[in-house]
RNA sequence: GUUCCCAUCGUCUAGUGGCCUAGGACAUCGGCCUCUCACGCCGGUAACACGGGUUCGACUCCCGUUGGGAACGCCA
């Protein structure tokens, strides 16, 4: 059996979006799993839309995703000498004729098909000029394009392994029309090869075996076949991948129409905190299933039970609720310091000065929070008690819990108690119980005491648990925000009548 | 419009003729846990688009209808 060759190939007009990442994973899980090659090909031979920062963007985006390739980058800019050795071996042996049409021709041909209810296939009217017209025109320097010239015999076979019926998919070659593989050039100023023409020399020549992309380029098949054919090359099996949707329409980096807060750039969902593994995971779901149904699984788990068989066919929707779910779970799966490393970075870009607290503050700081913050983009504002005194306390809480008769003594007994505490005894577990100790002798329900406490030292009313705060935030800070919300606390005007009650 | 593709809870899906009074997950709604929030746990609501066949039997096979999507570029 010849061995498996996948390859990604995008091209590099935008940086690599969330659809780019789940084709790409697939070619890779499918490479990894029969221990094949994985290809990394950028496609730039749109020379006005191709940006070297786009390929950059996209190799960052495959590193940071973990989706390392065995061959590549290829650039396809670079292999234009290849491209026309296969042009000169296709005219040769007659399978493509130049084209001299005007954009307005063509334009007027469209228009005219439209009218008459009919899809706009080429009429060969080049295929009708003669040798000496030909060479004439090319003589002349009159700008051409090639032309595939789609034979005559009925249907074009798709191995296609996924989408269609089980059999091999056929096409009418009567539907296809001479397609376009080369920009428009001259005689002696050759144009760049089109898409279908390098994609397929390229596809051949690296030797994929499986290709692995998206549905919208079914329609695209039976001319890359008939191109294959042509060429005398093995014609490759197709797996085209159902279309990732978003608001029922096909989520694409094109559409400028989405919500900023939900990009789909890789690298800008990177940059709110969504992790690699956890994207993968969520992309991944969309279109293939775990053989147990499994959802929340490692790269490693879904490389283990990937296979092509259990893709699904229908059109998925991009779920931004679940993906953030399984952003969740990845988050409070990382270990302490490993969330440290990754988590810092949000917090200095907030203006955070995390030399403030040691390695192990920061790690029990990660463990407070991790199963609170879906995104790491959220740690900052969960954290940010840690790093600022409160300035103002949270309004809900003032009115349930500072208006409370009680509420000075709570906060100076906290003080006392804090105070007389040692070193050995300002970690988690003492404090628990030195708080449930002074809750019980003060004689007031902690469902009272606890909230007071937390405003004071956090402002919030929302937090983790007071005694890992207290343990990481420290005596002395802990002792200076309890006397400071005393403070406030007397500066409180007395309570309207009717909010009295 | 033409060609092609697709069709199970709101969403992602399991299901390959009897195991289905259709399973799981997200979301949602109750409850438990609890110093708050979150996590976690328990439970509820909720789907086989429709119509014909085939078959002893259809979510599963076939045909049609409807609905959705993609492509129709001298982009990829």
């Amino acid at each position: 059996m010849n061995k498996i060759r996948t390859r990604f190939a995008p091209s590099p007009t935008g940086s690599l979006h969330l659809g780019g990442v789940r084709t790409a994973f697939y070619n890779w899980l499918f490479a990894r799993q029969n221990n094949g090659t994985f290809v990394l090909r950028i496609e730039d031979t749109d020379a006005e839309r191709s940006t070297e920062e786009s390929a950059k963007g996209i190799i960052e985006s495959m590193k940071w995703l973990g989706l390392n390739w065995d061959e590549g980058p290829f650039f396809q800019s670079e292999r234009l000498a290849i491209y026309f050795d296969h042009l000169e071996k296709l005219r040769k042996n007659g399978f493509i004729y130049p084209a001299f049409d005007t954009q307005q021709e063509l334009d007027e041909m469209r228009e005219l098909a439209k009218k008459q209810k009919r899809n706009p296939i080429y009429d060969r009217r080049a295929l009708k000029l003669t040798d000496y017209e030909i060479k004439q025109k090319m003589d002349a320097g009159e700008p051409f394009v090639w032309r595939f010239k789609v034979p005559d015999s009925e249907f074009t076979e798709i191995p296609e392994l996924l989408m269609g019926e089980q059999d091999d998919h056929k096409i009418r070659n009567a539907t296809i029309g001479d397609f376009i593989i080369t920009r428009p050039g001259t005689k002696n100023n050759p144009g760049m090869p089109l898409y279908n023409f390098a994609c397929v020399i390229d596809d051949a020549l690296m030797e994929i075996s499986h290709v692995i992309r998206g549905m919208e380029h079914l329609p695209n098949t039976p001319k890359q076949v008939l191109l294959y054919k042509a060429l005398g090359y093995n014609v490759p099996k197709f797996v085209h991948l159902p279309i990732i949707m978003k608001n029922n329409k096909k989520m694409s980096k094109r559409d400028k129409d989405y919500d900023p807060n939900f990009p789909v750039s890789i690298l800008e969902r990177r940059d709110l905190g969504y992790l690699p593994d956890a994207t993968l995971n969520f992309i991944a779901l969309l279109g293939w299933s775990h053989p147990l149904s499994k959802e929340l699984l490692t790269p490693f788990e879904i490389l283990e039970n990937f296979s092509l068989d259990r893709l699904n066919k229908a059109n998925p929707n991009f779920d931004e609720q679940k993906y953030l779910f399984i952003n969740g779970w990845h988050v409070k799966n990382r270990n302490d310091d490993e969330l440290v490393q990754i988590v810092s970075p949000f917090l200095q870009k907030a203006g955070y000065d995390t030399s403030k607290y040691n390695k192990e503050n920061l790690e029990k700081m990660m463990a407070m929070e991790k199963e609170r913050c879906h995104l790491l983009a959220q740690f900052p504002d969960a954290l940010n008690f840690f790093f600022v005194a409160p300035e103002t306390y949270e309004e809900k809480g003032i009115r349930k819990s500072f208006y409370q008769p009680q509420a000075d003594l709570i906060l100076q007994t906290t003080a006392k108690m804090i105070a007389s505490l040692d070193d050995t005894e300002m970690n988690k577990a003492s404090l628990d119980s030195k708080l449930a100790n002074m809750v019980m002798n003060l004689e007031i329900k902690y469902g009272i005491v606890g909230p007071i406490i937390r405003l004071a030292i956090t402002g919030k009313t929302k937090t983790p648990g007071l005694a890992e705060i207290i343990e990481v935030l420290g005596k002395n800070e802990t002792i200076n925000r309890l006397e400071k919300a005393r403070v406030f606390i007397k500066s409180l005007p007395p309570l309207p009548i009717d909010e009295a009650s």
